[in-house]
DNA sequence: TTGAAAGCGCTAACAC
DNA sequence: GTGTTAGCGCTTTCAA
């Protein structure tokens, strides 16, 4: 049975022939109507798998005028924290039998446009921004005419479009207060370059730090938010006279970055250097890392958006949602108290 | 400027009339023919974006009978080696203009068969199966109606699919030989538990082993391919009478398992114990792991299978392909001498 | 219940 | 060069 089949796919015709029925017939079985006898249906039935028929997708979705899936474009698939999201995404969105088209940003960042216009031109019943991206005509222009919802981050305005997204600002807050009690004091921020996830983190642990009377210690390096820079940065806040005791990292990937960077200077973590990262990502529950570090139930936060889209499908003219998963601290093993010098001058 | 469009999308046919010309016309333009006089071209350009006009992709596919796109369906995303994998296909395809769906086995078990419907219904114009998976009806059937490339791996029969993997005899031997020469006699191997890459990769850890007449130390344990289940498997290695001095993991994932194991037990890796991984995945080049390990240059994997399939789509009669992309070694620092005691008892 | 017929938006012969 | 016409495979009125 080779490949190329010597007859010409079978269609909806050639089935309600073999079939002895009309066209139409044929059409109500597929969709399962209840309007067609049983004797009909069954002979239906036969015809369809004795052609080894297929409907056509393309046929289906022109005449229906709805594909039936949506498009996800995600930020960078190398980061663990999204293949997580997605699993919650294709979870929420599986009571409603949409598929899913998946699209990554880093892939081949020239690679991006064509995605996006392929999503516009299948008409798809919905688009998913996934992870910090810089907005850009196309994507304006597919989140006009799609169904929109941005996880993880609001970085641009889309006046239509619903955000599931977490508490940056309670789990940035939640990270300095945890080393504050701990007795740190030097604690320095590694900041993410770009992104409104990343600048409100950052504003949170400013506040935090000043109200907490240590606006003297701040302390940031920003980094672009992959291991290897995340390293670079932390290498810039180590190297200098009094480093910090602690590191609060924008997100898990650059906390590992830092990581190498405190082994590299034989800093024992945590008992001379404190590590704390954001987004309990897979990875960070890894034995080898047991990083301490900030949770928000990502998985949920697929499912969220799955739900905002589902929502805004059947009605685009929703005023747009916005929802935070709220975070929680997880501790681990890359926090501890600082060495005693360091805090506490000698006498109490 | 609301969501909800007040007009009918444009059709073909709209511009059309916008511009004064024939609905072929317009088609032409869109199509970049060179028979369109200057001023009609204008014209029709012109009246493109006034209405806002986007071709309609289900339309096209429906009339040209391709949809210029081809599935994936990948094994488990969580695994870095599948994101570089992608990178290859990506940049391979890019030529040829195709466009590629993405769907991953593991995100839910469930939902890969709906997946694979939806490749065929679309009438797709290949196939591709990454990573190690087991064989199922729609499998098959999908492999039968679409032009398929299998890549790395050959699982399961499929007389008319294309293979891109790699070198997995070789890469295993040079990782027991790289081992031998530095003194290893009790080296172990983390086995994987299915897939035909595990099964090539510990038989030629078995030959090996006995051509270097070390047949009586060989010990394998097996394992599912994740670092959890590396973790567990290297734990029954280590927790025996007379331990491994070295460790062959059958892949990154599982190696990075087996150095938590050995943290655990505070075994220094490489000076009591080494390990060598498979792939080079990039998380094994990070500072943190710094693995040692085998390279087949896993993009250019990815590549082969693009081309491999662009052919195909060309022609599905040709005769299956098999490429192995050739395997070297990558000395980092998870591997040494073994410790003295270990492999000479005492005296030369 | 079932069938006939008219599209969905586009491409592709084929004439002009 | 440009317009006309006939489908691509399916859904969906509307009659019968």
């Amino acid at each position: 049975m080779p490949l190329p089949s010597p007859t010409p796919e079978p269609t909806i015709r050639s089935v309600a022939a073999h079939a002895g029925v009309s066209k139409s017939l044929v059409s109500l079985v597929l969709q399962g109507s209840p309007k067609v006898s049983e004797v009909r249906r069954q002979a239906v039935l036969d015809a369809i798998d004795e052609l080894g028929y297929r409907p056509n997708a393309s046929a289906r979705s022109l005449s229906q005028r709805t594909p039936g899936a949506v498009g996800v474009l995600v930020n960078d698939l190398r980061n663990p924290w999204f293949v997580r999201c997605l699993e919650g995404l294709n979870k929420g969105l599986r009571p409603s039998g949409l598929g899913m088209l998946l699209g990554d940003r880093r892939l081949d960042d020239t690679e991006t446009e064509p995605m996006l216009n392929r999503f516009i031109d299948m008409r798809l019943d919905g688009l998913v921004l996934m992870g910090t991206m810089t907005t850009s005509a196309t994507i304006q222009e597919a989140a006009q005419r799609l169904p929109t919802v941005m996880v993880g981050h609001r970085d641009f305005h889309l006046p239509h479009a619903d955000m599931s997204a977490q508490d940056d600002e309670g789990g940035a807050r939640l990270a300095v207060e945890h080393l504050y009690e701990l007795g740190h004091r030097r604690i320095a921020h590694l900041s993410g370059e770009e992104g409104q996830s990343s600048e409100t983190r950052l504003q949170a642990y400013r506040s935090s730090m000043t109200e907490l009377g240590l606006a003297d210690e701040i302390r940031v390096e920003a980094c672009d938010l992959t291991e290897e820079d995340g390293y670079a940065a932390a290498c810039r806040l180590l190297d200098v006279e009094r480093p910090p005791t602690a590191i609060f990292a924008v997100n898990d990937v650059a906390c590992i970055g830092a990581l190498s960077a405190a082994r590299e200077r034989s800093l024992d973590v945590p008992t001379q250097l404190s590590l704390i990262g954001f987004d309990n990502t897979p990875i960070s529950g890894s034995r080898h890392l047991w990083l301490t570090t900030i949770d928000y139930d990502v998985l949920q936060v697929g499912v969220r958006a799955a739900k905002l889209l589902i929502r805004r499908i059947a009605d685009p003219t929703l005023p747009a949602a916005n929802y935070r998963s709220p975070a929680s601290l997880v501790v681990r093993g890359t926090t501890a108290p600082p060495p005693a010098a360091a805090t506490r001058p000698s006498p109490t």
